[in-house]
DNA sequence: TCCATCTGAGAAAACCTTTTCCCAAACCGC
DNA sequence: GCGGTTTGGGAAAAGGTTTTCTCAGATGGA
């Protein structure tokens, strides 16, 4: 029965002539009955539905982006390659756009402008209705002009060019998450192990952690720069643990909270062996709740998740609205993130 | 004078027309001008391309498509969200493929029917030139029927249709390369610690494991079977150590081969927690070559690299010459791993 | 019966490019 | 000066769909 429905093979695709000439009507009466445009009998449009049915026939999206000038499809540049974070910014984009029938065209354009202007100029040449920049820095440009392209553009975890609709996680948000969440259960004593100066993101997460600690009336232990890796995490807590960093007298941390997971994942390795428990000696939540390293952690890391399907899922939804032609106020706009809560943490004293 | 020849604004795409109209001549000449075909003096040819130059024109690929009936535009499928696996085998694909002006559409269908088939029509709609399909795992089909779809299908690190082309990491390989390394480097008794038997790479990896050390003479352990994490690296430690596996004594091992990357991690923890030094003691290898894993080890992870971005390229010019017309005989190609040596496995003895 | 209105459906233009034919003018040799 | 060839370039069709305009016939009212 439904293998009836369909061709068995569709080596050539049906084309709407096919449709009509079979259906004894004109191609224009044809595409009308198909689209629920114009005037006939009922018993005209049902049969031109039915033998479109029958013929299998799919209107070729390349003659109606041509006379529409739209192609339902928009670019989707890139320069994460292994894409730790433009991967679910991509994933939410997608999810927001396949319903409304548009594809995403992806390029990673990795650091060369080469390849970024061969990319941009092939996806102009096929006529996107927009482009979205994603990659792997908030803070950083991708290696591509983007600006006057004649074509809507949206940025979504990347530098945006100034005047334009760009949308990032809410770091000094996240960090508040993390840092409250750790006041809740009653640690006192949190330390900020993060990532290098050059980074925007450690700044605003840096900020936001002094300022909870600030308005919490609790001791403000400067941040701890280092790399985004284990290794770091490792050789932070040396310098917690046997160094004075504490304004307030030689306590020791009773939280740590991290720059991101890699680094939560060196800091707990790093207290078990020193023999401190986590999470009764001392809480650790990271950051990006990247899922495989959280998970594997022991105990499993509680961790800020950015959203960042949310994210492109925003992103995706505010380009099509831009293509309708509906206004979009330029700016950067802040999406909040989540705490994602495991068992690195413990429970409130009181739970 | 860069910013002089192309235009400021490209609000309207310049077309084939205007830049006619602007060099005095009919579309027809300027087409031919474009195209290095057929005859007119230098000066007209020169005049009109520097006309189309000066209005920044470029063709508008969708009316080229209609008519050539070819879309340089190839649909990539897979349900490997977040891509360790796929990720890689697209970048070789989008390598492959950009310099020939063909961009690649992504769909990420998970596995889910339904949207598996929204993202086969809206790609067979966009009359796609072709489709390859990649997925997480070499021995699942994808949720779509991918058979008599009208255009050519190239199968890249999934399980394929039967009759049609694929390629696939040669895993067994993959397998020798790491086994023979040990026994080069004087280890002789090697175990081998993998993932669930579920995993058609499991007994492909066990099967090359048997045969290297029955080869070499070697005493052969049975493959350990588990899940993929470190946490059963860590439990496989003590099952090597504490029990009595091999056949030929209770000697335990100073090798041991890992199914992936996180379980090798997961063997080195538990082995320096035995105080077992890596290599010195015990040597160690992983599969995948997952960066940031490997690296990440202490010490760094020697591992099998499965070529995932070679495989991707090989799988896109395929595509390409079968969509050119070229025939390809149908059946699963084998592409060869590589060892990526680091320093979890010592120096040879000798050396 | 005749005019006006309405109904169902088709012709044709449009989207933009490529390619095949075709034609007029120039040129050549004789 | 004339037939034949080359040269430079244009007209038109094609690709598949949508949309506007048009039109013939039917219907209604007077």
């Amino acid at each position: 029965m439904a293998s009836d429905a369909s061709p068995v093979s569709a080596k050539t695709p049906v084309t709407l002539r096919e449709v009509a000439a079979l259906a004894g009507v004109s191609v224009a009466t044809a595409s009308k009955a198909l689209n629920g445009q114009g005037r006939m009998t009922a018993e005209t449009r049902e049969r031109i539905r039915e033998t479109a049915q029958r013929l299998g026939f799919r209107p070729n999206s390349l003659a109606q982006s041509l006379l529409r000038r739209r192609s339902f499809t928009v670019g989707l540049l890139t320069n994460d390659t292994y894409g730790r974070f433009s991967l679910p910014v991509m994933s939410g984009i997608s999810d927001a756009l396949v319903d409304k029938g548009v594809s995403v065209f992806l390029c990673n354009v990795e650091d060369d402008q080469r390849l970024g202007q061969l990319h941009v100029d092939a996806m102009l040449d096929k006529r996107v209705d927009g482009i979205i920049a994603t990659g792997k820095r908030i803070d950083r440009h991708l290696p591509v002009d983007l600006s006057n392209l004649g074509v809507p553009v949206i940025y979504a975890f990347t530098q945006p060019d100034p005047g334009a609709v760009a949308f990032v996680s809410d770091d000094a948000g996240g960090a508040r998450l993390a840092v409250e969440h750790f006041w809740r259960l009653g640690r006192r004593r949190i330390a900020h192990v993060t990532g290098p100066a050059s980074f925007a993101v450690v700044h605003a997460r840096a900020q936001a952690y002094r300022d909870v600690l600030t308005e919490k009336g609790l001791p403000v232990m400067e941040p701890l720069l280092g790399s985004w890796s284990e290794a770091w995490g490792h050789e932070a807590v040396t310098k917690l643990f046997d160094g004075k960093l504490s304004k307030s007298g030689d306590e020791k941390p009773d939280a740590v909270f991290c720059g991101n997971d890699q680094i939560a994942r060196g800091v707990i390795d790093a207290l078990r062996e020193r023999g401190l428990d986590v999470p009764d000696d001392v809480g650790v939540i990271g950051f990006d709740n990247w899922q495989i390293v959280a998970e594997a952690t022991r105990p499993p890391l509680t961790s800020v998740d950015m959203n960042l399907a949310a994210l492109g899922r925003e992103a995706g939804l505010t380009l099509l609205s831009l293509v309708g032609g509906e206004p979009a106020a330029p700016g950067i706009r802040k999406l909040p993130c989540r705490l994602v809560v495991r068992q690195s943490c413990g429970r409130p004293p009181d739970g």
